[in-house]
DNA sequence: ACCTATTAATAATA
DNA sequence: TTATTATTAATAGGT
């Protein structure tokens, strides 16, 4: 509900972002409110920014919705086994963790050209290395989804110019001497269709209902 | 957003309250999911209705949400519910980290080339941009440092000429003009004697001897 | 559940 | 953030 459509993926431009979150987050908000109030229902909301900021509605108490959906959903059970692993095990563990994260954004800031400071002519060329690599792939990758398409189409045409000789065909056999005056409509939605999905099944099976 | 607006108070006809709040729960629902992938933040979402059943959204795990949410707000509890709370949010810790390196470890694999299967036509063109800026600051780096390394070349090049430019003028100055005929064996065999020795004081005692 | 006339939310933009 | 406005999305009221 905006100038345009917008898909269901993390917006990239931070800028962007935060102005969607602060609108979409009132928003949210106001419904949540608002399905309280309509409906009379109990309604517990809790939001976090990326940057770690909390936001949170609730129509009656949030510590009591949150113990009635525990006492729903409730595990309050295996906190003890868990807990038996000792606290510096998990310690440790957060912190591999979070070693093996940063690597991987660094590796991915590299190989998205930024803070190369660091770098040297000789990691520089093995990045440009990859990055050709990976840049050679994909262009690969676009090619053939694009011959795809252009095969699924010829295999369309083929279908429907063989369709095409049949009728006239049957058109003669019948004495309809006249040229067939136009293509229906019906005909353009089955070629639009199958260039959008790019599904074989539908080019066969509208070649085999064809040729029946 | 209807045939007609609602006034902010519960709906008293039962019927349509339900119909109500089952559209308007999804539509909440619906919402709460998008803000945590469009924003990247961290959602959960609580409802009950009058007739007492569950409803949840949480965008990575509930109970991992509501105990940051009791960091931040801060009810400080007993001491057990804490720290059970806190094995709890800890273990949901490693698993958002563990789900958040593998999505890094996927983009990496992306921009190496790898596992473009499940890629649509769009991805792939971003894919194909997102290298092509690496690879363009990669280059600029490289181009920059040899630049450097040209450049510095040169200032030593030019210090070195004028250097020599200097010391021709020195020579001149001092009215050498032939050239040094021979070297005396006597000389040689001093050289010699220093180098085998490697003692400072008997080099320059010798070109005190020469000087005077 | 499905169908539209309408209202509400909001994306792009400043 | 806030304001504007062109568009899309949600949904009220009915079937």
């Amino acid at each position: 509900m905006g100038r345009g459509k917008v898909e269901l993926k993390k917006i990239e431009n931070p800028t962007s972002r935060q102005v969607t979150f602060s609108k979409r987050r009132n928003g949210l908000l106001k419904k949540a409110f608002e399905l309280s109030i309509l409906c009379d229902a109990e309604v517990a909301l809790l939001i976090f920014s990326s940057s770690g900021k909390v936001y949170q509605f609730a129509s009656h108490d949030m510590d009591r919705t949150i113990s009635k959906y525990r006492d729903e959903v409730g595990l309050p059970d295996s906190n003890e086994a868990r807990a038996s692993r000792s606290i510096e095990f998990w310690i440790s563990e957060i912190n591999e963790l979070t070693r093996a994260a940063e690597e991987l954004e660094l590796k991915l800031k590299h190989l998205a050209g930024e803070e190369l400071t660091m770098l040297g002519m000789k990691d520089l060329k093995q990045l440009e290395r990859q990055l050709r690599t990976g840049i050679d792939r994909v262009r690969s990758k676009k090619r053939r989804i694009i011959a795809d398409h252009i095969n699924q189409l010829k295999r369309n045409q083929r279908a429907l110019q063989e369709e095409n000789t049949l009728l006239k065909k049957t058109a003669r056999l019948h004495e309809f001497h006249e040229e067939v005056p136009f293509i229906p409509a019906v005909f353009e939605e089955l070629v639009h269709a199958s260039h959008l999905r790019a599904n074989p099944e539908q080019g066969s099976s509208f070649t085999s209902t064809t040729s029946q």
